[in-house]
DNA sequence: TTGATTGCAAAGCATTTGCATGCTA
DNA sequence: TAGCATGCAAATGCTTTGCAATCAA
């Protein structure tokens, strides 16, 4: 691996790139909270990231964490995700592959996941109805191998999901 | 179509039964929420429906429409669906098929679909991976046939899309 | 009569905005 | 120096909760 100042070169000149075409400026904060979104491969929500960047630097605020995101979005690099719960999280996207998501109920593990064959059924369901496909959205909601065994072995455990989902959608 | 005291007896029935199975009241409140819900096809958001509501009997509050909406729910009358905007719509969930749903980001026109083909793929899918399948959402964003033609002939128009799609998912 | 229900107001969340101050280009 | 960025506090939008008064069974 790359040493901490040679990694993510390539994300982090895409956000140069961007901030200057925009007219926009460097900001030592905007550097920490992208280079702490790009160290953790996870999918963060604003507050988790918040707080991974406020214990390097606590005088960053959560609006800048919250403008910040945007940014990265808009510049390529993060992709906005929602799994149910009101928030929103945010994934890398640069350089990544489309996925949908498949989330555990109990524990809220969330598994990325492709199709081909999903993607061309909604192709070719959107042009039935005379739509011209931009984005599509899936989620699979269920239980992981892990807690269907959990819930024969026993019932209630006092494990708390990270992810709680409140409703089921469409 | 029978008359408006007949109407919608089976669903009427199905939400006594749920009241009383579970040791609630019927109020006049929920009653008259319970009807105008089932004499409206559409996506309905909390606040769609305290509005018609309130054109019948001003007297009932916001708080009783969230809390009824929740008891349809419950009672399996309604289903709570999100198309992204950070509301919660409701559409008629008994003796209704599945389905998902395909949305216009212009106007906001939503379709309802279903594919037996992508069911059987995500059963395919959440199987690889061990999950056992219980819900799922997808949602198809895209432009109806309208929006490309109008796109087309002319930049903006003054209209405003009833459901505004933020951000995109998974 | 008893306890579920109602509606108001207030509280909760996640997110956004106004604004004075700070800092980059 | 100009004007974008920051961080605080306040505002927002949707939803939930506390509570006293009301009403169904």
């Amino acid at each position: 691996m790359a040493s901490k100042e040679k990694e993510f070169q390539n994300e982090k000149q895409v956000f140069s790139e961007h901030i200057q075409k925009a007219g926009l400026r460097n900001t030592a904060q905007r550097e920490l909270i992208l280079d702490i979104f790009l160290r953790t491969e996870e999918h963060l929500s604003s507050e988790d990231l918040y707080w991974l960047v406020h214990k390097e630097d606590s005088s960053v605020g959560h609006t800048t964490v919250y403008r910040t995101l945007k940014l990265l979005t808009d510049a390529g690099l993060a992709r906005e995700v929602r799994f149910g719960d009101g928030k929103s999280y945010y994934e890398h996207h640069y350089n990544h592959e489309h996925h949908d998501h498949m989330i555990c109920t109990e524990c809220g593990k969330v598994v990325e996941f492709f199709s081909p064959e999903i993607e061309s059924l909604q192709e070719t369901v959107a042009a039935e109805y005379g739509f011209r496909l931009t984005h599509h959205s899936m989620r699979i909601l269920g239980l992981c191998g892990i807690c269907q065994k959990k819930d024969s072995e026993s019932a209630a455990s006092g494990a708390q999901p990270r992810v709680r989902v409140k409703s089921v959608f469409s």
